[in-house]
DNA sequence: AATAAAGTTTAGGCAAACCTAAAAAATATA
DNA sequence: TATATTTTTTAGGTTTGCCTAAACTTTATT
């Protein structure tokens, strides 16, 4: 299993979700930031190897080997996002790219270990689930505030956008991890959002809460 | 620059010490466990990346360059392994194929941070220095018992066999990092060396006298 | 239904890092 | 010193993963 065959796994593990009947070779080619030709022969070599099932011009999407070995991979990424977060002082952030190089290790001690040290987390610090050794993921009620309703309550797990300017704005407004806001009232004409954190009443605009997750 | 080309870069930095004119093109295809083609042409590379110094059939030497890469390979490797056995719990034999891969990782954070939550240390679990962040390594007093003379009093910081049978016979024999080792006498017909570990007397066969570092 | 547009695949290339086999240089031996 | 041996380099090939451009499907539009 080479680097980039896992890049490849993990990200139409991801993309399937949205796209239940395949994956296209344009979007998994854009997600990866190469061109289609490339994705192409990638989903070849995949379906060659029985990890994915593939009809040209119709997308793809991993079969149960597949599935398999993207979520060890997607196992090892978030473990050690925690890592970062928990042990190195790493921001939101600044997260990301180096889970990005980590995930790739190759090391069953390794990962089991450090699973251990960090005290076998069940989410990482975006509020995604962590895969058990089995691979076996628990579904989280993960919404966005967008798709809240007046009167509902949630708890802030995770972000969808990174960039900084994004991340000062949640710093400013106190919103992290486990902050709980309740929904107020929605504005028709922008989709924006009044909503209640502790004691204090703010606006969100619709931009914003499509970029928060929370748990119900 | 590459995986490939700082795993040169590292090996030529240990090979130089004891080829102080030149690493042979030989040797570090054997230390590489690659050919001597595949190692020319990577020299080559390196040279023309002012890297290195290179005469064709003469060897191949770090310049200032090359030596600041490599230090800095180095460190990330040392801080791994620190890691590794300080807080995965890993054991001697099964730390360097993880810190291999560990080492290239790229994010100045990243090693920054783990320097700062494993404390900063000096050595890594072989006895080996850790050079700083800015490339400076302290130079440690590090012999084979092999090198010591009756009389001489030694720390055990190191091994050079990293074999399970090694790691077992000392087990054993009850030698770790930080055991105190006397020299009693050298038996000139085998080389093998009479030892004071605490209380008890024993001989080492010149085999294992070259496998142990100590400090003196 | 015919045509235009969009998406996908095929064909042919490129760079990195490895390989084998042959040529060339350096070193050792007679 | 001449020859044999060892070491090193060169030449040409392979694989992986990427690319562009052209050909081919599918989907959308008229």
């Amino acid at each position: 299993m080479t680097f980039s065959e896992e890049n490849y796994l993990k990200s139409i593990y991801t993309l399937q979700k949205d796209s239940p009947k395949g994956v296209s070779t344009n979007v998994l080619s854009q997600y990866l930031v190469t061109k289609p030709a490339s994705a192409t022969e990638m989903i070849k070599k995949l379906n060659d190897k029985d990890l994915v099932v593939y009809q040209p011009y119709q997308g793809v999407l991993l079969n149960k080997n597949g599935e398999e070995i993207a979520l060890r991979v997607i196992r090892k990424h978030r473990l050690w996002e925690t890592f970062l977060a928990q042990k190195l002082d790493f921001s939101w952030d600044e997260i990301h790219d180096v889970a990005e190089q980590l995930e790739h290790i190759q090391s069953e001690k390794l990962i089991r270990e450090l699973d251990r040290f960090l005290g076998f987390p069940k989410h990482d610090p975006h509020g995604d689930p962590i895969p058990d050794a089995d691979g076996n993921v628990v579904k989280m009620e993960k919404k966005r505030v967008s798709q809240l309703e007046p009167g509902d309550v949630g708890t802030c797990i995770g972000v969808n956008d990174t960039s900084s300017s994004f991340l000062q704005f949640l710093d400013q407004q106190k919103i992290k991890l486990g902050t709980v806001l309740e929904i107020l009232n929605l504005q028709e004409f922008d989709k924006s959002m009044l909503v209640r954190i502790d004691d204090r009443e703010l606006s969100l605009s619709q931009i914003a809460t499509e970029h928060i997750y929370v748990r119900i």
